[in-house]
DNA sequence: CTGGATCCGATTTGATACTG
DNA sequence: CAGTATCAAATCGGATCCAG
């Protein structure tokens, strides 16, 4: 007896829900960085590590879709094409923003030692 | 964001840890069952609609190893298990609240319409 | 520069059988 | 009752190639 169904998937609760829409390894460092500038594919490919090309683009489409970003296209070329994020976006930067201070509180608590990067 | 490392696994940023310790599709269901009572293995198993054997026995397993959650073994015959949430899983609770809230919030911006259950 | 499409291995999950 | 073990199916993600 399902509770929901949202784009062919089965929903249980609530919380499932709103993870679907901006969970996930890559959609909140995306909205992250997109919270406070406009960035253009390649800008958001060199700033967020170890993405690749297919997870960017996938998830781009999905924030995109969702309302959560803006896609803006320039009729030049080589292409331009600038991410930016909406009001419901912003919204969703109140919640990683919690999640966030959350993962370096419990990172505290079991003594995470950050790695250096080369 | 320097990358670390928790049980032999990378992570990027301190979002991404705090969704592998109670994120997933079946961890918060089960704290936020927990919330509040004691809660033996069949409870749960029959109040989390669709859950699996295998995926409630590997939840609650990785759930306590990292210290949300409490194992009480009973040493009668059938077998007696009690599952309580424990101060750090308290505190994951406030945190799914909010993603839960926001979910409802999303839902409603989705034009989803919430069954009562959950 | 941006991004779609495809192949394919890795990881995750479901179904089922078995146990004290 | 509360698990473990095993195998197969489904899903995910990375690498690669093609295109406007």
């Amino acid at each position: 007896m399902p509770d929901f169904i949202y784009n062919n998937k089965v929903y249980y609760n609530p919380v499932e829900f709103a993870m679907d829409r901006i969970g996930g390894t890559w959609k909140m460092p995306i909205l992250w960085r997109l919270r406070d500038r406009v960035m253009r594919y390649n800008e958001l490919k060199k700033d967020i590590p170890h993405i690749t090309h297919k997870m960017l683009t996938t998830q781009l489409r999905e924030l995109e879709e969702e309302g959560f970003i803006h896609r803006q296209v320039y009729a030049v070329v080589p292409p331009k094409v600038e991410y930016s994020i909406t009001q419901r976006g912003k919204r969703s930067i109140e919640i990683i923003e919690i999640i966030r201070n959350y993962g370096l509180e419990l990172m505290k608590e079991f003594n995470i030692e950050e790695k250096k990067r080369n």
